[in-house]
RNA sequence: GGCCCCGUCGUCUAGCGGUUAGGACGCCGGCCUUUCAAGCCGGAGGUCGCGGGUUCGAAUCCCGUCGGGGCUACCA
């Protein structure tokens, strides 16, 4: 049997990290299995479904690598087909028509909670006769519950879950209007994508029960199901807007990389012994259901900054200078051909203390920032008096002694400054640091002024020396 | 209210009857050193929610209890 895989979402915002996590972790199950990973968009409601949205949940995919196997799915263009199980079910005694109001229902819950019995609709219209229904009306349809037994969940994160089918109301499965409800389209669109694995939000966990139903009334196979913990904010609610969580674009625009964002959101409710830093190659091969765990995670940024430090540091440096060349662009710095060579042979040294592209792209803004460069607050401090008098000395050894421009040579000769100045080494790199680089601090001295040149190191000497 | 799920350092987690309860992030200190990172070394931090049991022995099994979360729509 192979393995099929779906994520859907509901285009009803943006893809948010709770989605990422249920999207990756339907994907590598697939990709684990030699399987197909599919999307559907659920979009039958109407009102709060937007292109925006849809657009926004597939360019978060498609940044987050997570690809789909078929053309995505969109739910609301299978209506009549789920209508149609809805009336086979109907025809079947399986459903029957009802024509309880708005306000009947309401009525009803708010008596139930008032007696402080369950809040569920007591089945007026399940063996009323029809013939008495009010004219007029559009009557919604439901499916007829067991009202006995139990039904049992054998899912392959939470367990073996059982609800007394007495629990279980007759749900609405299509409305007044004759469009069909979530859990009708659900079930019609997984069988008959041949979903295998459904695998989804804790939250679903009591709607699987429900939909059970709505399998067996079809003589349909259940797929296995697969409730995965929620990801919670730091007040172990939900996550939602309120706590700042955002959609993936958010990660991606403060800086964060699509490997490290996976990387967080595997660990994140799954695990492999003490493994922590873990490929997506590697994830394929090890990812599987049951060492998913079964209770909530809070999000935690300190650790998904870290992740991405780590594979800052092992992307390529060309592609770091794309990536922070837009980012530049934003801060008014232009990357010309000088500045993006610059750039990349400076990337080795800017990467290594980078966390994410934002503060990458502010810590190489000296390399392209034009003479005279700006000067931070700590670079002012360090250029006093005694700083100018090393710098001059240092200058004119530098005009003089002519080392040739690369780091070994240019470091033996700065130290040879210091000594003869008779002041410790950091007494002359300090302030030479703030006055090449305009910053308190930077990649490593003489790494900045080989990249930079011998002309643009006078240059900027010259710019703090008149 | 009802039903369902969850509960190991601040956070993410390993653990599946016998471990000094391990790792990671964060935090503190040291080494390295031209700054900052990285790297390496070390440290603080958990009476495994709590209470009973079962057992020679329990984070691990059972019961209860408390706490948190989810669902309870003609939303998905």
């Amino acid at each position: 049997m192979t393995v099929i895989t779906r994520f859907a979402p509901s285009p009803t915002g943006f893809l948010h990290i709770g989605g990422a996590r249920t999207a990756l972790f339907n994907w590598l199950y697939a990709r684990h299995h030699g399987g197909q990973f599919l999307l559907r968009i659920e979009d039958t409601d109407r009102q709060r479904s937007t292109d925006a949205a849809i657009d926004a949940i597939f360019d978060g995919l498609d940044w987050l690598g997570l690809h789909a196997d078929q053309k995505p799915v969109f739910q609301f263009d299978r209506r009549v087909r789920h209508a149609e199980v809805a009336h086979q079910l109907l025809a079947e005694g399986k459903a029957y028509r009802c024509w309880c109001t708005q306000d009947e229902l309401v009525a009803m819950r708010e008596k139930a909670r008032a007696e402080k019995k369950p809040i569920r609709y007591d089945g007026t219209w399940r063996d009323r006769d029809p013939s008495e229904a009010p004219a007029g009306l559009d009557p919604v349809v439901r499916i007829k519950m067991p009202q006995t037994g139990e039904t049992v969940i054998e899912d392959a994160v939470q367990g073996r879950v059982v609800v007394q089918n007495a629990e279980l109301d007759d749900m609405v499965l299509l409305r007044a209007d004759g469009t069909p409800t979530y859990m009708l389209s659900v079930v019609v669109d997984d069988h008959d994508m041949g979903v295998t694995h459904v695998i989804r939000g804790d939250d679903h966990l009591n709607n699987a029960f429900r939909q059970a139903q709505v399998f067996l009334a079809m003589g349909w196979d259940l797929p296995v199901f697969a409730h995965i913990p929620l990801i919670h904010g730091p007040d172990g609610a939900k996550l939602s807007k309120r706590h700042g969580a955002l959609g993936v674009d958010a990660y991606r625009d403060m800086g964060c990389l699509p490997e490290a964002v996976r990387n967080y959101l595997l660990r994140l409710g799954w695990a492999h012994g003490d493994d922590e830093i873990i490929s997506t190659e590697q994830a394929i091969q090890w990812f599987d259901l049951d060492a998913v765990g079964r209770s909530p995670a809070r999000f935690d940024m300190d650790k998904l900054t870290a992740l991405n430090a780590h594979y800052l540091r092992l992307r390529d440096d060309g592609e770091l200078v794309d990536l922070i060349a837009p980012r530049l662009d934003a801060m008014g710095l232009a990357v010309d051909a000088a500045a993006q060579a610059r750039l990349r042979q400076g990337m080795a040294g800017l990467k290594q203390r980078a966390r994410k592209l934002d503060d990458l792209a502010e810590s190489a803004a000296f390399y392209v920032a034009s003479r005279p460069i700006p000067m931070d607050e700590k670079a002012a401090k360090l250029l006093d008096v005694d700083a100018f008098q090393r710098l001059r000395v240092y200058r004119d050894r530098l005009r003089a002694d002519a080392p040739p421009f690369e780091e070994a040579a240019l470091e033996a000769h700065a130290r040879s400054v210091a000594e003869s100045l008779g002041v410790g080494f950091g007494k002359l790199a300090q302030p030479l640091r703030a006055a090449l680089t305009g910053r308190g601090v930077s990649p490593g001295l003489f790494e900045v002024m080989a990249v930079l040149g011998k002309a643009e190191v006078e240059g900027r000497l010259a710019d703090v020396l008149g």
